[in-house]
RNA sequence: GCCCGCUUGGCGGAAUUGGUAGACGCAAGGGACUUAAAAUCCCUUGUCCGAAAGGACGUCCGAGUUCGAGUCUCGGAGCGGGCACCA
């Protein structure tokens, strides 16, 4: 019994797609466009299973599209930039430009052995200048626009190292090289003014309608736009105001203090006369930039000297904390608190013996005492004067009404969305293409000296940004005035190059820069594909990105992604020597199963113990290598297994056995057709005039087929389209004899079947197709259509319920008359059994789906 | 801490709008072929009671809506993603 050689094949119709640019695209067609595209990845060294799930589902995407008569555009590039690359740099003294280079070549071979139907010629790399100076003139053209401005805000510090740490750096509130405690510290940055478009980016969440509603809340959330008020509260004895932002003006009776972030500018003032204070502000500053680390580290105050006038009465004074957990970043800076009604408030008040007045009541409810728990839903307010008997709504109005009749406030709308800082103190990134004067200030680099190219003769043996030590690359004369000055040392925020990448790949020469023609023709991507970790971050920046291209005259699109799919997380079983204390983490290659279940060490026999499942990683050593599973099964049993066992969106756990029974099943395939039991009819044979119920029934599961495989390919159910395939697989197997009728048949299933698995193992049903006897390429053939008058079935199974309980089917003609299927029903002994004598009381009947009697 | 998900046999999962829970695959057990093994093919397989017919139970836990809930509502547990300088 032979086996498919996939080493031939995969290789045979690698070249023989790229000898004919098979997946080279214009815009001049008269199909119409199809953009897919997947998240490019950061060039690491090597393609994990990550990697691979990710690519052979937009594969597949892209390859069903293609057959399905769309011009494609299917395009890969690299991420070239970030940390890693300098942490390489750091480690093992290599240049991140000849590391970055190289992983990428390493990259680009794996890839293309997985047979993935990109235009390669369109490739592009984000570390070299031909990509990053355009997005230096964008870049100015922002500022221009006044989209970029610049202000001082926080960063991690390690006093020890003397560099900036990035919140991964950052290890229980320590430096992960040095491990000593990170500072906060203040640096002038550039920001890019994503809040302007706040509202936009929003309210347009709702025309995505096949991005998942998962994605577009978490966005939603991100953005979160809350109507409020802001609040002037006067403070005793002194001439200015504390600014507060609330969502709750009507909670404001029961207040019972104010808060204010450890580096708002009052606590600062405070702190030059409070040396305790100074400690206070010191001791938060000890603590990450990260939200994660504000929420939940212990809340703590400061009581100051301040006192803040209520601003409904007269006599009513609060007190002022500088505390831990008020963000700078978030509305004024400064809060009230309202115990009874906002748990954080509730916490801080119990701890500190702060009064706690309730001033809502849930409806129904005339009094109403607070415990440990907050009270944040709806009622009648109370204890509140001119605002008793209202609900929270009208509350809300009346307390801003009133607030704006004394003039010590206003209604507000506030985002927590942040506007994004772009500036990184790193070398491999793209340099902010700003020169400093000491004459003239913060001067553009004119357009006609860009591209800034970042200098490649660097060191890495001293920690910091090496672009400070280089002896001339910063030192420039200004552009202005001729003197002297001093190029910024800065880059951008890899996010920079990932916002806009999209748009790029319309460019047919990556020389250049895209026209605005060829972003017009491909863009939106009609199906981006990529992790849920990119679900924010990423997706916002781009369709930020978006708006401010189209507003400096780019491009002529508000949002980058028509479609997206986020896929899940590859995982696989832990290992580890239990001899080892901590650690020990084992390879899955070093670990043998043995018959009883037990795990043991593949070379010495040592007891191991498995672990639960885990997203693959290379602390945990739970990780497979894609390559090496392609050398021993080929790229297109890889590619099934990917799909076969979990929806796209789930996480996947990889197992031997699993991918050993995908290589079954590719040969099972193969050999069906390439070494037949029974008669196939020859080449282009006519349709026999009559065909015998087997293969009526056959050809009825051939087009019932390729309508479901359609539709799950539409709806990304990978899994259940391969099961579809997988079971016309098993009904041809079963499918014997030989009359024309019979070998036109099995011809026809047989075409069919290498037509609706080609998308995912495309060198297989290449290998089929030519084995029929095909001279062109299954790539270049349209996609199968269904036979409507094969779909339809003349008679329905019926379940039938007694009480709701399964007690029987039976088989009725389709659309059958309600009051016959009821006889039919009741007619039955099992139903009789179940219903004991009893009468019915009625009967539910479901037209071809369900008859349920109840008594 | 906050936001968003997920949870179905021994395992991965399937189940159009609420209508026959367990498609397809894996693993396991039995059989065929073989000198033997591998490969391949066939059969069985949610749990419990029963010789069988049949019955009871069963989709993380607890309530609810409904003739009918894996699916909808409320509450809870466990696991995972994100939290603005990892990408």
């Amino acid at each position: 019994m032979d086996r498919y050689n996939f080493k031939i094949s995969e290789t045979k119709w690698q070249q023989e797609w790229e000898k004919r640019g098979s997946f080279e695209v214009t815009e001049n067609s008269m199909r119409p466009k199809f953009f897919v595209l997947e998240m490019f990845p950061y060039p690491s060294g090597r393609i994990h299973m990550g990697h691979v799930r990710c690519y052979t589902i937009g594969d597949v995407v892209a390859r069903y599209k293609r057959a399905s008569g769309f011009n494609v555009l299917h395009p890969m590039g690299w991420d070239a930039f970030g940390l890693p690359a300098e942490n390489a740099a750091f480690e093992n003294n290599v240049h991140p430009a000849k590391w970055t280079r190289e992983n990428i070549s390493a990259m680009r071979e794996q890839l293309k052995s997985m047979g993935l139907s990109y235009d390669w010629r369109r490739e592009l790399s984000t570390c070299e200048p031909e990509y990053y100076r355009h997005e230096q003139k964008m870049f100015l053209d922002f500022l221009e626009a006044g989209l970029a401005y610049k202000r001082e805000s926080w960063v991690n510090w390690d006093p020890v190292e003397q560099t900036v740490l990035a919140n991964e750096q950052v290890i229980d509130g320590c430096g992960w090289r040095s491990g000593a405690p990170v500072v906060r510290r203040l640096l002038s940055q550039w920001f890019l003014k994503i809040t302007e478009y706040a509202d936009d980016l929003l309210e347009s969440l709702s025309e995505l309608d096949r991005w998942p509603d998962q994605v577009r809340l978490m966005q939603a959330n991100w953005i979160n736009r809350s109507e409020g008020a802001t609040v002037n509260f006067a403070l005793s004895g002194r001439e200015d105001t504390l600014e507060v932002f609330t969502t709750r003006p009507d909670t404001l009776f029961g207040a019972s203090f104010c808060a204010i972030a450890p580096n708002h500018p009052l606590a600062l003032a405070l702190s030059e006369d409070d040396p305790a204070l100074a400690q206070f502000i010191d001791h938060c500053n000890r603590l990450g930039t990260s939200e994660a680390a504000i929420e939940t580290v212990e809340k703590e105050g400061y009581l100051t000297s301040l006192t803040a006038q209520h601003p409904f009465s007269e006599d009513w004074e609060l007190p002022v904390y500088v505390a831990n957990f008020v963000l700078m970043e978030y509305g004024t800076g400064g809060i009230f608190g309202c115990p009874a009604h906002d748990q954080r408030d509730l916490d801080f008040a119990r701890k500190y013996d702060l009064k706690v007045v309730p001033v809502v009541a849930p409806n129904g409810k005339e009094t109403f005492e607070i415990t440990d728990e907050a009270f944040v839903g709806d009622g009648k307010i109370i204890n509140s004067k001119f605002l008793n008997g209202l609900d929270v709504d009208a509350g809300k109005q009346r307390a801003i009404e009133e607030l704006e009749r004394l003039g010590s406030g206003s209604s507000k709308i506030s985002y927590r969305l942040r506007d994004w800082g772009v500036s990184r103190q790193r070398y491999w990134g793209c340099p902010v293409p700003i020169i400093h004067c000491s004459a003239c200030g913060t001067v553009p680099v004119p357009e006609v000296d860009l591209p800034v190219t970042l200098p490649e003769d660097v060191d890495f043996i001293q920690s910091g940004n090496p672009l400070d030590r280089h002896p001339t690359w910063k030192f420039v004369k200004c552009p202005k005035c001729g003197e002297p000055a001093e190029r910024e040392t800065d880059t951008f925020d890899t996010f920079f190059e990932s916002s806009w990448y999209f748009v790029q790949f319309g460019a047919q020469d990556q020389a250049r820069r895209f026209s605005r023609s060829e972003a017009d023709y491909w863009l939106p991507v009609d199906q981006y594909i990529g992790g849920i970790e990119h679900a924010i971050l990423h997706l916002l920046y781009s369709r930020f990105f978006s708006r401010a291209l189209t507003d400096c005259g780019y491009l002529n699109v508000k949002e980058p992604f028509a479609g997206l799919l986020t896929q899940g997380m590859v995982c696989h079983e832990t290992y580890r020597d239990p001899t080892e204390v901590t650690g020990g983490w084992m390879f899955p290659e070093e670990v043998l199963r043995q018959s009883d279940g037990e795990f043991i060490n593949r070379n010495s026999g040592a007891p191991v113990i498995a672990g639960r499942s885990e997203k693959m990683s290379k602390s945990k050593r739970n990780v497979v290598d894609p390559e090496s599973i392609i050398r021993t099964y080929g790229a297109d049993t890889a590619r099934l297994f990917m799909l076969s066992d979990s929806p796209a969106a789930r996480d996947l756990e990889w197992t031997d056995a699993g991918i050993e029974g995908a290589w079954r099943y590719t040969n099972r395939l193969w050999r069906m057709v390439a070494e037949p039991s029974d008669p196939i009819a020859p080449f282009r044979t006519a349709a026999p005039s009559k065909f015998d119920n087997h293969s009526k029934e056959l050809l009825r599961k051939i087009h019932r087929t390729i309508s479901d495989v359609s539709a799950d390919f539409d709806a990304f159910r990978f899994n259940r389209a391969v099961a579809r395939i997988r079971e016309l697989t098993n009904a041809l197997a079963s499918f014997t004899g030989g009359g024309d009728d019979r070998a036109w048949t099995r011809r026809f299933g047989f075409e069919i079947s290498a037509q609706l698995v080609a998308p995912v193992m495309p060198h297989l049903a290449e290998e089929l197709w030519s084995i029929l006897g095909h001279k062109t390429l299954l790539t270049d053939t349209p996609w199968p259509r269904a036979d409507e008058c094969f779909l339809s079935e003349e008679t329905v199974t019926l379940a039938i319920q007694v009480n709701g309980k399964l007690r029987d089917t039976i088989e009725l003609p389709v659309d059958v008359d309600s009051v016959i299927a009821e006889e039919r029903a009741l007619a039955l002994e099992s139903v009789a059994r179940a219903l004991d004598s009893a009468t019915p009381r009625k009967v539910i009947v479901v037209p071809n789906k369900v008859i349920n009697v109840v008594f």
